[in-house]
DNA sequence: CGCCCTATCCGACTTAAGTCGTATGCTTAT
DNA sequence: ATAAGCATACGACTTAAGTCGGATAGGGCG
């Protein structure tokens, strides 16, 4: 574990010479295949991780499969940081790899000391949280407050947008995303298509009409 | 502003009594009336708030008028401070109190400058954080996987589970919290009571059948 | 080449959830 | 007491969203 390593995690850019020496120390290297948990949803948590590269999604399941996506995660970013800072340390969600990944291994007990002998790394992750709180928060009242349609409709504008991770989005796993199923994403999507918001060529989805989709996506 | 209000503020407890005192000098008293906005939605964001006494709502609202709750905020949780840590300080949410109530007011300049002058602050408030996304990632998931049935059973156990705020709990109110519309939660509550899960007494709802609502919980 | 696996497609059907109109009932103020 | 204003009640109706069955298509692999 070189210190190379630690200057692609912005997380600890912030952080004193001596704090960086230290994790450098403790951090463990890890590759995870594609498609692999990382975190069970339940389990214990043991450790928290940083993404070296790949990507990976949040999750929780119902007791009928139906999957919601939480976030993404990309290089850069923290994960399961606050089973850790839970009193009970449980995680409350599953983490998997949508690609081969590879991340840093933080133990918990680590990361208690790094906590209290690093208060720059606490004030960094602490804008970090600021965005996640954020993000959490846009999910759960888009979920409330807009349709189905709205939602696919923000998602697709989301997408053109960033030069997005290269995945290839399936219908169900904008389905887990936007938090419906598979059918609906695949209606709504023909939809779309015959409305000349969009095109489509197998899983590619180019965007014709942006301010069409503008207009699906503010109503209601 | 005295040393004992600070007293009342968990997050204030682990300060050095430099930042205490300090806090104490900057702070500023203000008590706001049953209904009134403290945060509104889509303003530039001035200050951060600590509440004394009374308790608060975050809310989103929709085009229709539709209200998500995203929260509710009583005595010693800080209020706003995500809009703070934020590149662009905007409020992304409505906060208004629910009872008279009275806050301690900490201005955008003041906050940067304790959050670099008193690292024990972000350890204390990073746990909060922690808490908050795990509330939110509930909520968000809630909302996603479960039916509103569902969620309505919930959130009648936790009613009973803790000795709550005595807020009177109207079915619009109750509806905002759970993201639906208040029919529906009329009729689910007729529902339940005729199963006898519940019993009703004008707004006040008292729990006869736990495990059953337990049942109903865990549907889907 | 043909097989299998996955993703997609599409119409038809079901249902949870939301909407509406109107009626009732409790609380507060004049 | 009476009026006004909320909160609730309840049946009837509408609709967004989810479900189902079976057809189709691409992609990888033995």
């Amino acid at each position: 574990m070189n210190a190379s390593d630690l200057n692609q995690i912005p997380l600890f850019a912030e952080l004193t010479p001596v704090c960086r020496q230290e994790l450098s120390r403790i951090l463990i290297h890890r590759d995870i295949a594609a498609g692999e948990s990382l975190v069970l949803e339940g389990d214990p948590s043991e450790a928290c991780y940083f993404v070296r590269s790949g990507a990976f999604r949040v999750l929780r399941m119902n007791r009928d499969g139906k999957i919601q996506v939480l976030s993404r995660l990309s290089a850069g970013e923290p994960i399961n940081i606050i089973s850790l800072l839970m009193p009970e340390r449980t995680n409350r969600a599953s983490v998997e790899a949508l690609t081969p990944a590879s991340v840093l291994i933080l133990t918990a007990k680590d990361f208690d000391t790094l906590l209290v002998s690093c208060p720059e790394f606490s004030v960094t992750l602490l804008r970090h949280f600021a965005q996640r709180i954020r993000h959490m928060t846009d999910l759960a009242a888009d979920l409330s407050l807009l349709s189905v349609r709205s939602r696919l409709a923000r998602f697709l504008i989301s997408l053109a947008d960033e030069p997005d991770t290269p995945c290839d989005w399936t219908q169900d796993e904008i389905a887990a995303q936007i938090g419906t199923v598979r059918d609906v994403v695949g209606r709504t999507l023909r939809d779309f298509e015959t409305l000349g918001l969009i095109s489509r060529d197998h899983q590619r989805i180019t965007l014709l009409d942006r301010s069409g989709l503008m207009r699906e996506a503010a109503l209601e």
